[in-house]
DNA sequence: ATGGTCGGCAACCGA
């Protein structure tokens, strides 16, 4: 079977739950991480997202700030939240997809929203980024997150660094700041290197062509700009690498009415 | 070189 996945931040889920249910209408993903939905567990608009079609809900929020959420069709066997760097914050939250979603082999769903660190790319003047390259790093060393050999899994999120050169707009621009400075892209580097994970985005387009997910709210005239960033991904384990069909980046939904920042990227997985 | 915009939540903080 076609498995789809969506990663999608959407700063906010109650301010704009009628643009995840205009997306989720039109391309119905097996399976939808959102990120920063800012929302406690308790006011969550579950009904809704039932309504939808997704029944099985994996819920990691707070009041205000972060939140991750992993909103299913597909039955899931359990859900796993591990926390970073000794802070209490929803950043991370995982499912299992086993036997009653119809896999003998079971397929573990990883989302993930990486802290962007401040402005200031100095971790001794700026305890964001401190905090951020810390995360990074315990992403590296996390045995619990990192896929045992043979093992189907999926790592998706705003995990807050454009890696590679064509990863921004302008390299050259972009060198000093923060989510595209060397030490944030070789941590995250290495972070997906040390779970062995694929970067396939990438797989499926390749450098030099550009990839963006991000477009910043303060450029007035976005889409002509084109100053974007790729900071979210889709990572597949080595079993999952060579069966991802399709990435559709949703760049239109950057134009919508009170947009999030960030827009939906989806992978079609043959599993 | 600088400031530009959002959302939460009710002052600014985080992005």
């Amino acid at each position: 079977m076609k498995l789809t996945v969506t990663t999608w931040n959407i700063n906010s889920v109650r301010l704009r739950i009628d643009l995840v249910a205009k997306f989720i209408k039109s391309a119905r993903p097996d399976i939808l991480c959102l990120q920063e939905t800012k929302c406690p567990d308790d006011k969550f608009p579950l009904k809704r997202f039932k309504r939808l079609g997704y029944e099985h809900v994996a819920l990691n929020g707070q009041k205000g700030y972060h939140g991750v959420v992993v909103l299913s069709r597909l039955p899931f066997e359990r859900f796993d939240v591990q926390l970073f760097c000794g802070k209490s914050d929803c950043r991370h939250i995982s499912a299992v997809f086993g036997e009653r979603a119809g896999f003998r082999d079971p397929i573990t769903v990883h989302n993930f929203y990486v802290p962007a660190g401040g402005d200031l790319p100095d971790p001794d003047l700026n305890p964001k980024f401190a905090h951020k390259l810390a995360f990074l790093d315990e992403m590296r060393d996390c045995a619990v997150i990192r896929p045992q050999k043979s093992e189907r899994a999926i790592l998706v999120g705003d995990l807050n660094v454009a890696p590679l050169e064509h990863d921004v707009w302008s390299h050259k621009q972009m060198v000093r700041v923060v989510s595209h400075t060397p030490i944030e892209c070789e941590k995250l580097t290495m972070a997906r290197k040390s779970g062995d994970w694929v970067d396939s985005m990438r797989e499926l387009t390749p450098e030099p062509a550009k990839l963006y997910t991000w477009w910043s709210y303060r450029s007035p005239d976005w889409a002509t700009a084109d100053r974007g960033r790729r900071l979210d991904h889709i990572w597949t384990s080595p079993m999952l690498a060579d069966r991802v069909s399709s990435i559709v980046v949703a760049r239109n939904y950057r134009g919508a009415a009170r947009p999030s920042d960030h827009v939906p990227v989806t992978a079609a997985i043959e599993v």
